[in-house]
DNA sequence: CAGACTACCCGCCAAG
DNA sequence: TTCTTGGCGGGTAGTC
């Protein structure tokens, strides 16, 4: 999954181990098994798969019927691991032969917490940049020393391989695949239709740095940040921002990363570069026009952002995702 | 793509 | 004493 190239997913497979989480599992229900093509939100040939189908038990008493086996996973453009049971025992080698066939078809293969242990089974993840769940972080480690684990993250993209940090931050996850799929225009109806935010804490598309346990937000920090993304196409330096808040410029700059994990230059970076994206994406306007409205003064430097944090160029963003 | 100019931001330290 | 704030220096990164 190349930055800022278009990666097609049409069928969808969740692959499961003996015992479910469900959750996790939830999370790609949403994501990619509901038909919400009334929203215009494209869907997909969704399955639950894996290595024996019928009754399997959740984590929380009930249990799941597994409809299809690890074919299913071996046909997909993407498999999705949500959480794994087994945190010590070896990978089933059918499973790991099941996952290195897709990838080696060149599938996506997306992690949800603990999922991370089956990809790394698999040894998908050797030599890779990769996370899982901050209470299993060292155990990874320990298990997979090849793995390049990274911590404090919501999710990390290396290649095709999708990996993402506990729980919610699956969903992080699937709505980045999602905006890589299909854009970030159908990325935020969908995370409009399922209620959440559609990028957390200001983080890089391919590197969301982890919102620190949500400190109780200065209320004049978060006036500000709103203030400011709706401002977008002025000059808006730090110490502007500071003068709104009502502190000094290092105080601002302090306080703001302990609320954002950020800085707020690469903050305002980012949100203009999910503007402009944005824009690329939904109307017909010149570049040059895209450059100004989302705050880059002109289309040089526009392009060079987009280079540097995305990997490829607005013209080549807009040819991909414009509807 | 290079180069000059500017803004940022982080460690450090002192003051409240 | 500990915690927060604010100013400064200068390496780094953005801008044109």
């Amino acid at each position: 999954m190349a930055k800022g190239q278009k990666v097609r997913v049409e069928s969808v497979a969740a692959l499961v181990g003996s015992r479910i989480a469900g959750f996790e599992l939830g999370i790609l229900c949403q994501v990619f098994g509901l038909d919400r093509s009334d929203d215009g939100i494209p869907s997909y040939d969704f399955a639950v798969c894996g290595p024996r189908p019928g009754l399997t038990p959740t984590t929380s008493g009930f249990a799941v019927e597994v409809t299809h086996d690890l074919a299913r996973a071996a046909e997909a453009d993407l498999v999705a691991v949500p959480a794994w049971p087994d945190l010590d025992a070896p990978l089933d080698p059918a499973i790991a032969a099941a996952l290195r066939e897709a990838y080696a078809r060149g599938a996506v293969l997306l992690s949800i917490c603990t999922g991370a242990f089956a990809l790394a089974g698999a040894g998908l993840l050797d030599g890779r940049r990769a996370t899982t769940h901050w209470q299993f972080a060292d155990r990874l480690a320990r298990r997979f020393p090849r793995v390049r684990i990274e911590r404090d993250v919501l999710y990390v993209t290396d290649g095709p391989v999708l990996t993402s940090a506990g729980a919610a931050a699956g969903i992080d996850a699937c709505l980045h695949l999602v905006s890589r799929v299909h854009g970030s225009a159908t990325a935020n109806a969908l995370a409009r239709r399922m209620v959440v935010p559609a990028h957390r804490a200001g983080g890089q598309a391919q590197y969301v740095e982890m919102p620190l346990p949500a400190v109780p937000t200065g209320e004049g920090m978060a006036e500000v940040l709103d203030w400011a993304a709706e401002h977008l196409d002025r000059d808006l330096p730090v110490a502007t921002l500071a003068d709104r808040a009502g502190m000094s410029v290092r105080n601002f700059a302090r306080r703001f990363r302990t609320v954002t994990g950020t800085t707020p230059h690469r903050w305002l970076l980012e949100q203009r570069l999910q503007r402009a994206e944005l824009l690329l994406e939904t109307s017909d306007l010149t570049v040059d026009v895209v450059a100004e409205r989302s705050g880059f003064g002109c289309a040089d430097t526009l392009r060079h952002h987009f280079a540097r944090r995305r990997g490829t160029t607005p013209h080549a963003h807009r040819h991909a995702f414009h509807a």
